[in-house]
DNA sequence: CCCTTATGCCAACAGGGTTGACCTTATCTT
DNA sequence: AAGATAAGGTCAACCCTGTTGGCATAAGGG
């Protein structure tokens, strides 16, 4: 069994499983990131994982020390993607925005994966290298070190935090997902404007808005604190 | 076994259990939530439960219809607990800044609960009662209904992805935590400046903010957006 | 071409949610 | 007050989970 996992760089002998597929850090990672999608967030086992990759479950313990490493292995493999879907024009403010949506779209384009690591800090490299991504953005846009931390720190946190918060609503079964949005049409409207005349009120507008994210629109308000926060004028 | 969960005010008999107590779902939702600080987010399971309770684990299941239904009582507990601990002034902006300070607070105050339910749309009343309230400190402030109705959106779901984001890193045990800290004082602090110059420049400014939460600036830019979307001037 | 050992497989363990059958006792009816 | 009814407790069992120790085999260096 898995005493020492041994590092991907190190791995010399690849012995194809049971079915003949060769297995890989790599693979095995797409291989969850399918899984997940298939059967929700907490539908990632090591046995269903193995059976994915026709490979006995223990097989895995070779690679990760256990279902949390290969956990925060996909977490950063999201980071990476979104940095990979990014490319930098040095408008600052164009920047952010399209950094904050690459890593908000990374991970809701795998919901269920998004769901399970959002929250983990991993330090890992390509982590690192989104946060390098980002003070480089503010500092040069101008703004002194104390104040490009702060907003650093806002928007990171903002990004994996509204990204979390969305995969929860977004890796529902569909019909689950369809129940949840009528909700405002049905349960909310319904309410009666004598105990609840605010929400009887805006009812209506409710029911457009709450089926979409508030991320955009938290994205702006940072950005448009940034502009306010910077010593030259804004173009 | 349960084929109808009772609903709490239906329920007429109340047999003893084994070991004397009387249950009902609000000793169950407080032992649950002791449970869970005493033994982490991952380590509320219904045998567990049902020992703390000196009941049978299936016992549970006369009160709720799983496990999952349970979790969302336990997070419309947190929301009532929130909006007991908070009083309208009628000054908008210290009512919406004390709120969500209340409902941010109330989670953090069982981060291995906020982890479990946050990102949960329960539906339930004391959740209503919340949502009618921001409505109404936004509406008696005097915004249009669609600028209401947005800021309503981001204001709870800001929150609640903060609630849960930063619960996650308070629910690590201690040693775990202080560890994940020190990583700003340790990992990205021996980061080269000549592949991360961002990073090291702003390595001390780092050490020091990241360990806090990001939810007051995240709010406080939210309360500076709704000032200057109002009307009226302000005071 | 053989030997070493990395890497895959098998079987088993403890602990998880959930359920069907059963029993006991609180409350209602007479 | 006694008896009937069924709510709400208990028990044992199901299949699932992550994880590990021992074993087998084939990849690749010498």
């Amino acid at each position: 069994m898995a005493k020492h996992v041994v590092p991907e760089a190190a791995r010399r002998r690849r012995r194809p499983t049971r079915t003949g597929t060769v297995l890989s850090e790599e693979i095995i990672v797409d291989t969850a990131l399918r899984v997940l999608r298939e059967h929700g967030s907490t539908g990632l086992t090591a046995r269903r994982l193995g059976a994915a990759l026709g490979a006995d479950p223990s097989t895995l313990y070779r690679y990760f020390a256990g279902m949390d490493e290969l956990t925060r292995a996909i977490g950063d493999e999201l980071m990476g993607r979104a940095l990979d879907s990014w490319t930098a024009t040095g408008d600052w403010r164009a920047d952010l925005r399209a950094l904050g949506r690459a890593i908000y779209g990374a991970y809701l384009a795998h919901p269920q994966a998004a769901l399970l690591t959002a929250s983990r800090v991993t330090g890992r490299p390509r982590e690192i290298a989104v946060d390098e991504a980002i003070l480089g953005i503010l500092r040069g846009a101008g703004l002194p070190d104390p104040v490009a931390v702060r907003v650093y720190h806002a928007f990171i946190d903002q990004s994996l935090a509204f990204a979390a918060l969305d995969a929860g609503s977004l890796a529902l079964a569909a019909e689950a997902r369809a129940q949840d949005e009528e909700m405002w049409q049905t349960a909310y409207a319904r309410l009666p404007a004598e105990s609840h005349p605010h929400i009887a009120a805006t009812a209506a507008l409710l029911a457009r808005r709450m089926p979409h994210s508030a991320y955009p629109a938290a994205l702006e308000m940072l950005l448009e604190h940034t502009a306010a926060r910077l010593p030259a004028p804004d173009a």
